[in-house]
DNA sequence: TAAGTGACAGGCA
DNA sequence: CTGCCTGCCACTT
């Protein structure tokens, strides 16, 4: 499996109504560190919920009208947005790790 | 081959 | 809480 194709199939394991930080996603796809890598990916791939992939914290880190666009899509699924970010302990997609 | 780039993460003031 | 700095990794020029 490419290092993209596996981040992508973990960004579109993502429920509706739950979020990813970058990381996590990373990680969770079996490299941890690559979490800029996973930006590449978003950036490739196509008909994954990009939307749900946020930066540490719960932060936004789409910056213009796309952090906006995101913002309301994930209200859209029930997810609260606090301020600038979201509350990860609520919200925040339990990867399943698949070793 | 080396240097630059990016929707990052974590630590520190 | 915020903002700045460093480390990180694959890819492009």
């Amino acid at each position: 499996m490419q290092m993209f194709a596996a981040m992508l199939e973990e960004v579109r394991r993502i429920p509706k109504g739950k979020v990813a930080t970058y990381g996590d996603v990373a990680t969770s796809s079996g490299y941890p560190g690559c979490a800029r890598q996973v930006v590449w990916a978003l950036r490739a791939g196509k008909g994954v919920p990009w939307h749900r992939v946020l930066g540490a914290k719960g932060h936004i880190r789409l910056p213009g009208e796309a952090g906006l666009e995101q913002m309301l899509l994930l209200r859209m699924e029930g997810v609260e947005i606090r301020g600038k970010r979201v509350e990860l302990a609520r919200f925040g997609h339990n990867f399943p790790l698949s070793p």
